[in-house]
DNA sequence: TCCGTGAGTTGGAAAATCAAACCCTCCCCT
DNA sequence: AGGGGAGGGTTTGATTTTCCAACTCACGGA
């Protein structure tokens, strides 16, 4: 039986105790961004220097990041997103699409993304199998470990 | 000009200034589930009852959620998303998708969610322009307020 | 009257954050 | 040869948060 103290086992739990910690994911947007120097984290993040290098470390470990030299003599290290952590970028730019939209109508967009097609990136997250976007009403979650429930469906 | 310790204006940065904060999103992914009450909050996330308590302060002052008596004498609450709040369940799926599939091999998966179409839930990201799912190498940002550069065109 | 449930609040110890200062290695300039 | 950066961190000490257990308060039921 489900002991006092062990929460629901989800991905997103785990997911967000890769990436969840303060700071992690703009290191994820400064990386996919092409400035993984540390003193680039630290001026465009505004973290502190000390927690900066703790989650770097732990998103190397994480295999999310990769720290290589860019040049030996003197020793100058870079930090660039793995395949995994390109796979998170999906995940930001919903983020800034919600954020565009309900913190600045938006309107006044401190930066904007251009798609290879030519216009603007509005992300949109879609089925996969159907294609239509992903709506609230139209999910049904399944639980699949004994112990776990969702109430009911969506009350008005 | 840029003072010291001012960094990238950014709606990844102010939407995670909402949601960033441990356990928000797990209160998220909860209260999409439709389990908002706060025991099951408390027992369901594994988070400190101080702590939530704290948090759904947070969220239902952010918009992210409202808090509604399910009943008068005794008073109970329940917690629910608001529009703004459902908007980031494409958040919460996108991530969920990035954990079942690296943190998992995409196999013995904790939750299945079930798209209205009849399959699986697996959410792509796409452009909604072209519709073409979205791939670091086919974006580029413009960062809209001066002085915030991004680094050259992602380098193998 | 006593017990249990829901929804928190309180108190104190433990851990994480913050800012500033410091360190080390190298390069360049004179 | 000396001085001054830059880059990439680490150290230190004060401030905040977290964490956990215990406590509260308002009911409702047996």
């Amino acid at each position: 039986m489900a002991a006092p103290k062990d929460p629901r086992p989800c991905s997103i739990a785990d997911a967000l105790a890769i990436v969840g910690e303060k700071y992690s994911l703009l290191v994820l947007r400064e990386v996919c961004l092409g400035n993984g120097r540390f003193d680039q984290l630290v001026r465009n993040i505004g973290a502190p220097r000390d927690v900066l290098a703790t989650r770097l470390r732990r998103l190397v470990d994480a295999g999310v990041l990769t720290k290589r030299a860019y040049s030996e003599r003197p020793q100058r290290f870079e930090y660039r997103p793995t395949q995994a952590g390109l796979e998170l970028e999906p995940v930001l730019m919903t983020l800034k699409e919600w954020g565009d939209r309900h913190l600045r109508n938006g309107t006044d967009l401190p930066m904007v993304v251009e798609h290879i097609c030519g216009n603007e990136l509005i992300p949109v997250v879609t089925c996969r199998s159907c294609g239509a976007p992903v709506r609230h009403e139209d999910l049904t979650a399944h639980p699949q470990a004994e112990g776990w429930t969702v109430s009911g469906p969506t009350a008005a």
